[in-house]
DNA sequence: AATTTACGAAACGGCACCGTTGCGTATCGG
DNA sequence: CCGATACGCAACGGTGCCGTTTCGTAAATT
């Protein structure tokens, strides 16, 4: 042996190309980002804006969900930086980057994705949600606990409905909001209105 | 002329049967209420499904993007009574109307195409917005409004954000909440939430 | 009764995609 | 160089749906 890898022997022949496996994943979560539903996603048209034989994908993927969940997973999700001066801040560092989000193209096809096709992709669903979902709820939740342990919020909150009213109403502007991009300080006003309510 | 209705006419022949085309609609509606995406709707699947030539559905509708208005234009949106004696509770009563109708598989879904399937099917989209959406919409901004000018809700409230708080929170919990059917009293506690804020 | 239109069923040619296979070429280890 | 594997490409037979047409029958008007 002359090169050897961290103990696991190379097989013969040549090595699969990692551009082509990039490119396959590229070409399907653009195809997604242009409001391609799961069902509508073809392998054919995947092969074709990647420019590769489809040969090349059904070696890598048994079938279309499996690529899709690997494709969904290389979303990163880089949480915001939270400053821990102040609940208000925080969350409003949180809803913000929400905001920017919802400007890519990407982003808004892939949780129209997440919030239509759960029911028909689940275990698809369920992987994604747990890469890309659940660690901003995470750290939304443990914003408003840190906030109910200080007292800056009530002590008898209930976690969930705080994550619901504040991701809530992000969901809702950026689905039903004005058209285009939603104001700058928008995230702001969301958490002011949550924390101090609509009554005077 | 033996038998006139109203002015027209009515031409020679058999008349198109009004038992078939309600079965159209009842078998699009079910597919949709399945999980069917608009692009996985078949013209064969719902003739099938409705007991019914596919040439008798084409006699009526040009394409699929025209039945599938036709039969969403169908859904009724009874808005609930309002009992006008406080905010508070015209608010619990709409929301406690989207929470019920949450529970409903045909509105779940429903709710799913509108928002995941607006950018493909906009005219489609457009047209059951104007008839599904807005009224609601339109009934909790003059809730709100009406709470403005009465005093229970801040002066300087934006009313869109207040139906943004309202309705995205019902959203959450629709898409994102537990599993299985909502709280019976997760209306009120929401709108109690929205009311009163976070904070202490 | 004659005419006209609608009905359900079946079949049509066409198309897009499926998943697989064969081909000639490219790239690796030995 | 040799064997092995991956590559892009093209073609395969199969399937499901398209929108249309044909057929025999049913239900209305005149």
């Amino acid at each position: 042996m002359t090169i050897q890898e961290s103990g696991t022997t190379r097989p013969a022949g040549r090595p699969r190309s990692e551009k082509a496996e990039r490119a396959i994943i590229e070409a399907t979560l653009d195809l997604i980002g242009e409001g391609m539903g799961v069902s509508e996603l073809s392998i054919e048209a995947i092969a074709s804006r990647a420019g590769v034989g489809k040969t090349t994908i059904y070696r890598r993927w048994s079938n279309k969900e499996d690529l899709v969940v690997d494709a969904l997973s290389t979303l990163k999700s880089p949480l915001p930086p939270l400053s821990g001066t102040s609940v208000r801040e925080d969350l409003i560092a949180l809803l913000d980057a929400m905001r920017r989000e919802s400007g890519q193209a990407r982003s808004r096809c892939v949780m129209n994705i997440a919030m239509s096709e759960s029911d028909r992709y689940p275990r698809l669903m369920e992987r994604f949600f747990k890469r890309a979902i659940e660690p901003r709820r995470e750290a939304l939740r443990a914003v408003i606990e840190r906030g109910i342990a200080s007292g800056e919020l009530r002590p008898d909150l209930d976690v969930e409905l705080g994550t619901a009213v504040l991701s809530g109403t992000m969901l809702w502007y950026t689905k039903w909001g004005p058209a285009g991009d939603l104001a700058p300080d928008l995230a702001e006003r969301v958490v002011d209105a949550a924390l101090h309510g609509l009554t005077p």
